[in-house]
DNA sequence: TTGTATGCGTTATCAT
DNA sequence: ATGATAACGCATACAA
């Protein structure tokens, strides 16, 4: 596995290994006999230039890093995918690291990122800004995606968690629901926390009934949507809605639903989050509460891309709103408050 | 920028960059003084080893490549979740590329993994080896995972396309389907074609019909499902059953049936390809063919560190079978042939 | 045990 | 335009 080093294209090409670079890496100081030459020998060696040596000398490796919470989340594939798209686009690789929401995971990957000197880093990141010190201190050109860490000056582009909420809330109201259950994700993200609060703020004042019975705080996990929802529909006043805070937790409650005989959209009504294809294809389809995951993706690697060349970045929060489609049918008289 | 090498670290320890290197690198040949003044001097400086660096002097540079053809695609969601997760217990970092289901992209990651100098590759390849010479030439330690290419000499882990699939058909000709639409995936992939094989091998002297007609060719994407099934309803015998090759053209093949008021179930039998949880969400929750995702992931790990370490590694095929579901009652009487 | 010196593959500086 | 050479950060062979 000794890989063909520059050295090799030189001799072969019988120039020296300055002119082999230079030809390489398209300096114009070179005669077209010595760049011909140095190409051929090249391709003909199948040379494939060292990343690792070139980045030791060059301050920049042309990567960055991605870490996200759970690739298995749609929302973050289809954003994995966004990313990688643009930086790609901007010459840059992305190295790319599953924390699965776990933050020891996301510690050791702040470790390696910084390790694997990546010239940028666009993190959904967890927790308090206590956690992230690492990251913080080192000066690493940091965006953050989807998340937010309070107090932490990094540069962010992130959904409008509150209005796609309220809005949620004020239909179900306006469709006659009093008892609207909500499946939160974990307090420990920003995401989780501004969901619930928008839930809350919503509720507040609204002829619609607040209360923390109504609330399970799940971990954005599947599984924990199915536990919520076998909480919310023990309730001894069941909820004649429901509302989940990210996809993953969706699919756990409606399953749920369904094992129970509950039809979502006649016997109860169901707001998802994220706008994930298989989510049009339920009867009724689903109706969801979402916001552009593209443009965050590639917003993101813009504003990285800012943040490298120290242009001064600023925070953008994306619109989200709801999509109103068969789950939320108008509650038939007297099943309500 | 600048970041602390190990020199700062030696300098601050008050000992030659030798002995910082032997410290930090758990080398025996260190004094315990020497020991806490150097781990004391490196925490206190924050000091991350520079990969680049240090892989250009070991031979190593403990990260594997990862290439796939679209991560939007739940099946390569998981799969990279279960490789990611194998890797990193084995103290390798992956570097991630998505091919978008394009041959350009794939050969341009190739590149950017031969010249990151990955220690090996796990690939869901596309194309033929005309295509892959590159990486087949470069010695660089390969295994394809998923997907599989004829003649090339690279240790592979892959599901049993063939049984799934007969299975499925026999079921459907079981429950008296007798026209069977398939909508298959890119025949430049080995998944691809396999899976066309078994289904017109399983036809073939059954009392079922054998037809190109029954058989749209799609690229695994949404859209193409959406369009095959266009195709195939709008046959003068519309197909009984319809059967597609994996679960994002199942995806979008449903959405067509939905739209054109078509009760999967009732109107018309579905077979969708990969379990994906959402499609357990579907009334009738849908019959798919699977195979075990995370086995196939783990197994490609296994596999490539055996290759890297010069273990002779010989080719898996994993089981997959038909999960029967709601989607593919009895065909009512006199309906069918 | 520790330090000195060398090399990994590449690019940049400085002569020529 | 080209070549010799130093330097990037780290790990090791060799000496001490």
């Amino acid at each position: 596995m000794r890989s063909v080093t520059i050295k090799d294209v030189a001799e072969k090409a019988g120039v020296s290994v300055a002119t082999a670079s230079r030809v390489l890496s398209g300096h114009p100081s070179t005669s077209s006999a010595a760049r011909t030459a140095v190409e051929q020998a090249a391709t003909g060696l199948g040379f494939r230039p060292n990343a690792q040596a070139r980045s030791l000398r060059r301050t920049s490796t042309q990567t960055i890093g991605l870490l996200l919470p759970d690739i298995r989340n749609p929302f973050f594939a289809d954003l994995a995918h966004a990313v990688e798209q643009r930086a790609s686009e901007a010459g840059y690789v992305t190295v790319f690291g599953n924390a699965n929401e776990s933050s020891e995971q996301q510690d050791r990957y702040f470790d390696v990122m910084l390790s694997q000197r990546v010239d940028g880093l666009i993190a959904a990141p967890q927790g308090d800004r206590a956690g992230l010190e690492g990251i913080l201190g080192s000066g690493l050109p940091t965006v953050f995606v989807d998340r937010v860490i309070e107090g932490a000056d990094v540069p962010s582009i992130s959904p409008d968690n509150r209005t796609g909420i309220r809005e949620a809330v004020e239909h179900l109201i306006a469709r006659g629901h009093r008892r609207i259950g909500y499946i939160a994700g974990p307090q420990s993200t920003s995401t989780g926390r501004e969901r619930l609060q928008a839930y809350k703020e919503a509720l507040a004042g609204s002829p619609a009934e607040l209360s923390s019975d109504l609330v399970y705080i799940g971990d954005f996990q599947a599984a924990s949507g199915a536990a919520g929802a076998h909480t919310l529909l023990n309730l001894p006043e069941v909820p004649t809605a429901l509302l989940a805070a990210d996809s993953l937790m969706s699919i756990g409650a409606i399953s749920v639903c369904n094992e129970r005989g509950l039809a979502i959209g006649s016997d109860i009504a169901f707001v998802g989050y994220d706008d994930i294809e298989a989510f049009t294809l339920l009867n009724p389809a689903l109706t969801v509460i979402a916001s552009d995951v593209d443009a965050m993706g590639t917003g993101a690697v813009d504003m990285l891309m800012q943040v490298i060349t120290g242009e001064p970045a600023t925070s953008r929060v994306l619109p989200s709103r709801l999509i109103r489609r068969g789950s939320t049918p108008e509650l038939p008289e007297g099943t309500g408050a």
